[in-house]
This record gives structure tokens, sequence and C-alpha cells, in this order.
DNA sequence: TATGCTTATGATAGCGCAATCATTGCGCTT
DNA sequence: AAGCGCAATGATTGCGCTATCATAAGCATA
């Protein structure tokens, strides 16, 4: 009885699917119509190919050309509770240390099959949690993050998700799930040593937008100061502005002119800072690396390019990208992960900016 | 009988959920039953407050904060056949053009509620169709995609899709629907203008990747040139691999050498090869501007403050994200746009690399 | 008081697909 | 010949939500 009754609705939008066959969704069930199978075959034939003869995949295969039928995802996934959707919030998208990240994700998650829905949380916990509830709503089945100050609302959501999770960027003591990052409070310090090392003696910090890590950052490059018995407090100066090489160079004229010039190297938390101070410097005539280091962050292509080229602490951010997501599909498939946390290190390319001898 | 069969039915998960509440999936239902009303309330309370009593919009919202609940969007999508998600596919998420335009639509589409799902196509137009596909399969409310060099297939699924689209970057003759961008031929023509308005008469050209747009520059470069009757075809210099400041300076050199210095003048497609190819004249000692001058393409930061300061080509690329996404939003909401066409212009920056006086 | 109109809430069905459990047919073993 | 295992295919059901229509309650009008 059921079965006769379901056969009947089926009959006419069949009917009326044919008659207006241009403008109406193709669905599953049309697939089917047209090749003579039933639905599920038409489902296999897409997501297990291996499971059906090859006669019958061929002659589906020719009907989903032949209608140019995409299959709806979004019914696909609440039946299968599958969406291969992996989600990634970022601070910035105008930030190139991110978008290099997200090249790795792209790269790794697209191979895999997954879709990566990426929302900007623009460096605000706030924000972010709103950005979470969006992903989380479209059951991703993994989440990249950026570093580690989600609100409470924030964690728990998290928590409750059930899913393979990375914080990225930054070294935390108590991630979620999982961590890569590096350590950026030391590599602050070994900025310092290595100007220290050079014979430089009065070292300025410039800092911009100032989030977590760059803060960390400057706790490094305070601490190495402080060890040396050289630190002072107004050779800092930070502005909660986003960063850029304009920036760069107005920070670099107010340092000078807040210490009478007495600074002869500054550490910058990011290259278009100290791009920024270059050119200023070069500018105002101060030559580097004679008379002044600079040292930047990051290490893009400019770096090792600019006259003269650029001391950076190089940080592998595609690779970021890379790593977190292998981890999340190592979870997503069962097999083990060496290590829920992952330092990937750093290195400071010492260049002329820095070399005063 | 049906209704008792399905009441029996559903009391079996409402007890066990009770049982392991918090390793499971809070729905629409739970939060219904713990605020005493139907499913389609609680669904109103989030879609449309205004149309619940206060009381019980009060009442219900508890719950759902109590419960932690969020929606899932997948099977919301598949009732109401609206997915709030646009889609977005561009050729490389490396490329700062590109991202600054994704800020643009971030922005807008972030601010009006939908979700962005981004995908890259590597400049492979079967990449792109691959992508558009997978778009597609998310039933998205719009799309925003690059140029106009689709496979025919792609065109297809395009024009079947029935959802406004906006064709960006460059200006189309015959776009799918919208199309937001510039005339890239006429920028190259003005640049080429420009350098012999100095008085620089061996004009060279560096170009990269060499993706349509990138052509049509040259198209504009050769076709100045041969007005003024100084084209010279090993004037050219171009590379399929990615832009970058050092292939712009290997570019330079290669230039200078396979024309024996005698180029006074280089218009580089991008901003990264016109840095490297200054950053290499500073090293080969060719005065810039005296004895070379250069120009670069987008306008991005670096221009107005590397010293020589960059003569570029000024772009919106964050305002043609913006308008793609306005342009789209008015579609959705049924609202005329006023042309179907917009050309966003440019505007040249005339600076000192390319100042002979 | 009866009638209609509006607002607030609910019951039912179905979106398009895949999980699950049949069912069929075939070759193989004993 | 009977039974078994396996591969290929199908029928049914429900994922979680919203569209649609129904119902109830409140109020104004005649």
């Amino acid at each position: 009885m059921l079965a006769k009754n379901n056969r009947q609705v089926q009959i006419l939008p069949m009917k009326s699917a044919k008659k207006r066959s241009s403008d109406k969704k193709v669905t599953l069930v049309d697939v089917a119509d047209a090749s003579g199978v039933s639905a599920i075959t038409v489902s296999r034939v897409i997501n297990q190919p291996e499971k059906v003869s090859e006669s019958l995949r061929i002659q589906v295969q020719k009907a989903i050309d032949a209608l140019g039928y995409i299959p709806n995802q979004h019914a696909s996934s609440l039946a299968s509770s599958k969406s291969k959707v992996i989600g990634v919030a970022i601070p910035s998208l105008s930030n190139i240390v991110f978008t290099e990240v997200l090249r790795g994700i792209y790269e790794v998650m697209g191979a895999a099959g997954y879709k990566v829905l990426l929302v900007d949380t623009h460096y605000s916990p706030l924000e972010e949690e709103k950005m979470v509830r969006t992903l989380l709503s479209q059951s991703p089945e993994g989440l990249i993050i950026t570093g580690g100050d989600q609100t409470k609302a924030c964690q728990n959501f998290l928590h409750k998700a059930r899913i393979p999770i990375v914080q990225i960027m930054e070294l935390l003591a108590d991630p979620i799930d999982m961590n890569v990052g590096f350590a950026h409070g030391r590599a602050g310090f070994d900025v310092v040593k290595h100007l220290l090392g050079q014979g430089y003696e009065r070292i300025g910090f410039i800092g911009a937008r100032m989030d977590p890590r760059v803060q960390q950052r400057m706790q490094g490059y305070k601490l190495a100061l402080e060890q040396a018995g050289k630190f002072e407090k107004n050779f800092i100066v930070t502005t909660p502005e986003p960063s850029s090489i304009g920036v760069g160079g107005e920070l670099f004229k107010s340092l000078m002119a807040s210490t009478n010039g007495v600074i002869d190297a500054v550490f910058c938390v990011n290259d278009d800072l100290a791009l920024g101070a270059l050119f200023e410097a070069q500018r105002m005539n101060i030559r580097v690396p004679q008379d002044m280091a600079i040292c930047g962050f990051n290490d893009i292509e400019a770096a090792e390019y600019v006259n003269p080229s650029l001391t950076s602490v190089s940080v592998g951010r595609y690779e970021m990208g890379v790593k977190a997501s292998e981890m999340i599909i190592r979870v997503l498939n069962d097999k083990p992960v060496e290590s829920k946390k992952v330092d990937m290190g750093y290195e400071i390319r010492k260049r002329a900016s820095t070399s005063r001898f």
C-alpha cells in the first residue's frame, strides 16, 4: 500500500520535470529515471563507483553528463553527516603571513577532497566566537583556528564539537586539541642576541597591531635586553594600527625622535615595518648597517632582494598550513598523529642590514 | 495511525538523548522540548524572531544558550533551498591582487550574512571547471569568478545555475551575467605613452605567469610602441613562471643581456617584477630613473616607499570586491543594478622611477 | 452577539541524499 | 542437488530543518 502510494507520488514530479527540464534542478532521482536504475545506484556511481558493475556505471555516468547533474551537497551532508568541509579561521586576509598558511591548507585539503570554509576574525575574540559558530553550523569535519585566545563560550563550542581542531601560529600551553606553531618569544630573544653579537648596543623595538604573537616577540626582546642590562623602556614604540610599510617608517621616525637618535638598531615585529624603517632611514641618510641595524620578521621575499638585504626570521608558514592539514586528515582517517603539539621552529636569516663587520 | 507511530519513534531518541546529552548533537527538537514549544517556533526564534512573542522568544533563547544549540545549516539549506553561501573562484591565493579583492568580498558578504566559499583555480580553466562544480554542489546563492576563459562545460554549468554571477578583474565582451573590471590593454597602452612622454625611447617589457590579463597589458604595450614606430620584439621578455621579485631581477638581467643594454625603460606587468628589476638595476649600478625607467603595475604599498619610488598603475582591488558583492546582493534582494558591466578604471601613479626630468 | 480579520503557535510533509537492511543471481563446494 | 558465500542492486527510512497550511486566540466592527 505504502509502496504503491510512493510510486504514484513520484510519477507526477517526473512528468512535470520533463516538461520544463531546463529550469528545474536535476536530482539523483532524475538521473536514476533517465538511466533506468534506482537512486541508490546513482549514489554509488558517484561515491563508491567500485561497487557498481562497469556497464551500469557507464550507463549512469552518461545520464549524469547528459543532464548536467550536480549533487546537492546539503542533502548529502545531512544524510551522511559527512560534510567534507574544513573550517578555517584567520585574523586577517590581508596579511601575507596568513595567506601563505592558507596556501598550504588549500593545497593539502584540496587534494584530499575537502572544501575549505574560511572566515576572517579581524583579530577579535568576539568576532572569532561568532565566526566559529558560523563554521560549526556547517558541520565541518575539522577546524583550523589561529592562536589561543578564544572566548570561554567559544572554547565550549569547540570542545563540544568533537572534531579534530588544530590551533596554529603559536605554541600553546593548553591547546584545545592539536597545536602547530613556533616559539615567538624565543625568536624575539634570539634576534636581540644576534644584534648584541653584532656589536649593536641600543636596540629599539617597533611593533604594530600587537596581537598575542607580537606581544610574545616583544617579551623575548625585553628579556634578552634585561639579561644584558641594556633594556630601556622608551626604546619601544608600538601602535595598535595594522602593520604597513608606511607605519614602519612613521614609527621609525618617532623612535629616532623620542630617543634623540641614540638608537643603533631596531627589531621590527614584521618585514613590512622593517622595510618602512629601512626606506625611512635611507631618506634620513642614516647608513644601514653601519650606523643602524634593522631586523624584520617573517622573511618575506623582499627581505632577500632589497638593498641592503634585510635580516629577518624565517618561519615555515606554508609548511605550517600543510602540517596542520595533514594532522587533521590523519585523525579523520583514524591514523595516529605522532604528536599533538608540533613546533615548526624558525631560523634567523642573517643579512646585510645587521652585519656591521 | 501514522501520527501515533511517529510519536513512538520520536520518544526513543529523546530518552537516549537525555542520558548522554553531552555527546549527542543538540537539534531543534531538543531545544523545542527543553523550552516546551514546537520545533517550528524555535526555528522562528532563530530566523524570524519578530514573528514570535517576546516571552516565548526569551524562553526559547534561554534553552538555546543552555544547550549550546548550533543550527545545522545543511538541514536548513535543504529545507529552504537557501544556503547563504557565496562561491568565489580566484586563480591564486598567494597573489596580493586577489587577496585584496577578497577582503572587499568578505567585508560586504560578511556584513550581509553570507558565508564565502573560496576556491583556488591555479590559473587553469580545467581546474576552474572542477572547482565550479564543487561550488555549485553547495547551492551557492551567488558566484564571483575571475576572468572570462571558462571551459565550455563550465559555461554551461554557470548558465544553468540561474544565480547571480559576477566575473571580475577584466572587462569582458560577453559576460555570463555581470562583470566588474578594468581595461588592462588600455592601461598597458597608457603606461607606454607615459614613458614615451618622459623621453624614454627603447622600452622593454617584462612579464611573468602570462595570464589573460597580463597578455592584454602586453598587447597594449605593443600597440603603443607600434604606433610610435618603436616596437622591437626582442625587447619583450616573459616567463610562464609565477611572478616574484627574484624572477623580476632575473628577467631584467636577461633583458639587458639580450639587448646589449640598449634598453632605457621597462614596463613590468606587476610590482613584484618591477621591484626585482629595480633592486637588480641598483646592484648593476644602473641609475634609475636617469639611465633606466621602471614602471610596475598594481600599485602595492612598497611602490610608494621604495627608493626611488616606483611608478605603477593603481587599480581599486578592494573596491572591485566590494562592487561585485554589492551587485550580487542587490540582485538577491530583487533590487535593480545600474549596469551589468562596471568599469572600475585605473590610474597611473607617476613617481620617481620614471621621472627623467 | 455574530462576523471577520489579524496575530501567535502548531502539525504535517518533504527537501535530496545515503545508511541500512533486503533481495537477487551467480558460481562454488560438498 | 542442496547449500553456501559473495557481488550487484534495490526498497525503505530518516538526517534536521522549514514551507505550508491549519488552528486558536484576541480584537474590532457591524
